[in-house]
DNA sequence: CCAGACGTTGTT
DNA sequence: GTCTGG
DNA sequence: CCAGACGTTGTT
DNA sequence: GTCTGG
């Protein structure tokens, strides 16, 4: 799954610059909160948008739903809060992600091993609220883990490679769907200390320090 | 995802 | 335990 | 037809 | 909204 993640650009130690947005540095991004999200504009170039990380589907009357903040790519297909926003395809830009060890609740850091900033594969929807406001929010998509994960959680964002990131967001949906399957290439992790990481509040660099002495 | 609050009364 | 907040 | 749920996790 | 259950 993935319920925490980090924007940080390693390279030059600060903010991430991206599309003409200069996006500040957040080592522990949380549901509810807003994150950058890349989606076609309307000239149909890529642009950086700002969401709530938490799907809202259109039928909500106020935002105290569950934070429908992943979505499973097996069950797409008619899903009742995802299916009508299959065609609202975003990318969500990460430097990397945690995840807690099922069994140990240790917390790892999840990094693709040569990029420095990566994709994930995200649907996102504009909420019209009684009053009138409007929201957009997102979800990001996950699927089964890769031998990186496997051993410490069963699910495991979906990731899209460079070279298919246009095709995520434009092509119809069997092609689109396709791409929706366990990273292939090398990523890595380690373990990362619970006293920062494990709180929201904490989002300082801290919370890559490898853990040792576990 | 994890952390933290969760209530009523009356008073400021 | 369960819900809200971040 | 109307009513009611609609999700992901993990856990049992 | 849209699907399932009754």
């Amino acid at each position: 799954m993935c319920g925490r993640y980090v924007i940080y650009d390693r390279l030059t130690q600060g903010n991430v610059v991206l599309l003409g947005h200069d996006i500040p540095t957040n080592f522990n991004v949380a549901p509810t909160t807003e994150i950058p999200i890349i989606r076609r504009g309307a000239d149909h170039t890529q642009e950086l948008y700002t969401a709530r990380w938490g799907l809202i589907p259109n039928w909500a009357k106020d935002l105290k739903i569950p934070p429908f903040f992943n979505a499973r790519a097996d069950k797409l297909v008619g899903n009742k809060v995802f299916w009508p926003c299959i065609q609202q395809r975003c990318l969500i830009p990460m430097a990397g992600f945690y995840e807690w060890d099922q069994t140990s609740k240790q917390p790892y850091f999840i990094q693709v091993s040569d990029e420095a900033l990566f994709y994930t594969a995200g649907l996102w929807n504009r909420w019209c609220a009684p009053d009138g406001q409007q929201l957009d929010s997102a979800t990001i998509i996950t699927t089964d883990p890769n031998d990186t994960l496997a051993d410490i959680h069963h699910r495991m964002p979906v990731i899209v490679d460079a070279e298919y990131r246009d095709t995520w967001l434009d092509a119809e949906f069997t092609t689109a769907h396709s791409l929706l399957k366990p990273y292939t290439r090398p990523m890595h992790k380690y373990p990362v200390n619970s006293k920062h990481v494990n709180n929201v509040r904490n989002n300082s660099i801290q919370c890559l320090e490898i853990m040792h002495n576990r």
